[in-house]
DNA sequence: CCATTTGCCTAAATGGTTTAGGCAAACGGG
DNA sequence: CCCGTTTGCCTAAACCATTTAGGCAAATGG
């Protein structure tokens, strides 16, 4: 039952007196995005984690509760940033300049950080949720919504609308649903962003 | 080294003669895709597809060559189901009733197969994709949408713009991002189908 | 300077995945 | 009808990720 003994002896040996990595939730989360941008959301394990701060797995159980737990954790990071940067794009703008500064702040980000953003669609259970970034994103959209004037229940549409689309339309970009065809996925996303600019123009005349 | 003799002596005793299971790829991936609508796709495993012929994991290894293979071939399927709802749906129909039934084909089979659903988005290597049903959807669009008269390249911005906001709305839905909003999904839905005609049909005038 | 807390450790159980090798049932030609 | 081959499922065992339990030592603070 010398284990320990050996262990710090060998350590000592081989890297000085032992060093602590230093972990908290915060900074497993942070390298966790890292690990997820790198090899995508779902092979993101606390194995490899341990791995990148030279540590045994065990010792990420005092900081996360679980391997869900991490991944939540990577989840709620994720929103938040992005919803941080749609809320810089939209500063100062309204109309159609609010919409395409909003469009691209989410495209931007799922190009930059493929692995944040598949863990934006993440299910949280309802109170986790709630808690999040997750009201935010919806609050950005109605602030855009504003300079269309659309009546209740309406602008609601028009929120689940945006959001569907613009989360669907870089969903499949990324699935690679694009590459078969000779057409720019820029000019889609222009044509697609001036065509909903038009459609809630259109719908607050009546 | 009698291990053998003594499985199937208990087995004769318990069972009868050794019955043999009748898998097979096909069977094996219809068991899955039920699992996956179960349990959600994510936590289709080829244990517990084992379990539920009560048959020996490895013996599924002559079937699938990994869980992923499993995975991939539950994908297929539910992808050619899907494009065989959607080619249904529109048979027949044009312009706006063609629009409104390929987009309840789509959200009819996620609402009634979650799992499969979720399978669709699983991401296929290009050349899998391309023998796939992938393009059969994006050919079915393509069909609706010759009720518009669009010239290229829009028609294609445009199925990237329809494939997109169904997609996206179905995924949002089935993630809970509407269950704080007091306004029903499906009054959402038709609008949003409403909207995308009235898109549709203004960019074809111009 | 000692007591407590904190940080990371070893050890071991659980469970899914995968390969190697083997027996026996099914099958088809002589 | 019998025997060789194929097919179907098996046992056994390795690998890897997750998770819990318990312990030593460094850091902390009275």
């Amino acid at each position: 039952m010398d284990n320990h003994r050996a262990y710090d002896t060998i350590k000592e040996q081989e890297a000085g007196p032992v060093a602590r990595a230093g972990l908290s939730a915060e900074v497993l989360t942070k390298a966790g995005a890292e690990l997820a941008d790198e090899v995508g959301f779902e092979q993101v394990t606390v194995t490899e984690v341990a791995r990148r701060f030279d540590v045994k797995v065990a010792s990420l159980y005092s900081h996360v509760k679980s391997s869900q737990d991490l991944k939540v954790r990577i989840a709620l990071l994720a929103l938040t940033e992005l919803a941080d940067r749609a809320s810089e794009a939209i500063a100062g703008r309204a109309g159609r300049d609010a919409l395409a500064a909003f469009a691209e702040a989410y495209r931007g980000y799922a190009r930059e950080h493929p692995g944040r953003y598949q863990a934006t669609r993440l299910r949280l259970d309802p109170e986790t949720a709630a808690a999040s970034a997750a009201p935010r994103h919806a609050q950005l959209t109605r602030a855009i919504l504003r300079g269309y004037h659309l009546p209740e229940p309406e602008q609601t549409h028009a929120v689940r609308l945006l959001g569907g689309a613009f989360h669907g339309y870089i969903e499949l970009e990324a699935a690679g649903g694009f590459a078969h065809t000779p057409v720019d996925p820029q000019a889609s996303w222009d044509w697609i962003v001036d065509s909903l600019d038009a459609l809630l123009r259109a719908r607050a005349e009546h």
